[in-house]
DNA sequence: TGCCTCTTCGCCGTTACATCA
DNA sequence: GTTGATGTAACGGCGAAGAGG
């Protein structure tokens, strides 16, 4: 997927911080750090708003209806291992999540073990792509709100923008 | 004030899966 | 139907930095 494609989905993104903290400013250098602090510090808002296209229902994937989602965009069908974080970050919803996917890797019909692989569709890679160009890096909360939006689990935004970070860096630049 | 531990984050290298020629 | 190449989601480990004791 291009820029070009980009153009043609119809998606609006709005971020924004609506902190009183006008400055910019803040303590750390460190990315990881400034978000952290960030989210303390204001309360940034994200809105993203599907305009082009109806609800994500449409354009969902195979993959992505096999994992099942949820009102809180949880996926059922996650690793045991993946919700490590997000327990931290989210508190008892996480460990619901948790419970569950535990729960259904239990169930797990053939026996494997192995992690099944997420496609994005093209609206939530839009969107992704969309955020990325505002913020190469998400706080907390921004991750929240986009994982909402995108009904991923935060843990698979996060992930995301962690590969696209890293594409980014290998990319030769073009200017 | 300095040290230690814990927590959270991003980065890096790698693995594993899906798709396509 | 099989195979190798490619793209990328996901994992595990590590170090950095802040908070609290």
């Amino acid at each position: 997927m291009g820029i070009d494609d980009l153009c043609n989905t119809g998606l609006v993104l709005g971020l924004g911080i609506s902190s009183s903290s006008s400055t910019g400013e803040y303590k750390s250098k460190n990315p990881a750090k400034l978000h952290h602090q960030l989210g303390k510090i204001g309360e940034p808002s994200l809105t993203l708003t599907l305009s082009g296209t109806e609800a994500f229902d449409h354009n969902i994937n195979p993959v992505n209806n096999l994992y099942g989602q949820d009102s809180g965009g949880a996926s059922s069908l996650i690793s045991n291992v993946s919700v490590k974080r997000e327990r931290s970050e989210m508190g008892s919803e996480e460990v619901e999540i948790e419970r569950v996917s535990s729960r259904v890797s239990d169930e797990d019909d053939d026996g494997s073990n192995g992690r099944k692989k997420l496609r994005l569709t093209k609206a939530q890679s839009a969107l992704l792509e969309e955020s990325f160009k505002h913020h190469s890096t998400l706080n907390p909360k921004e991750k929240q709100e986009l994982a909402r939006e995108l009904k991923l689990r935060p843990r698979q935004v996060e992930v995301w923008f962690q590969n696209r970070r890293a594409r980014v860096a290998n990319e030769p630049s073009c200017s």
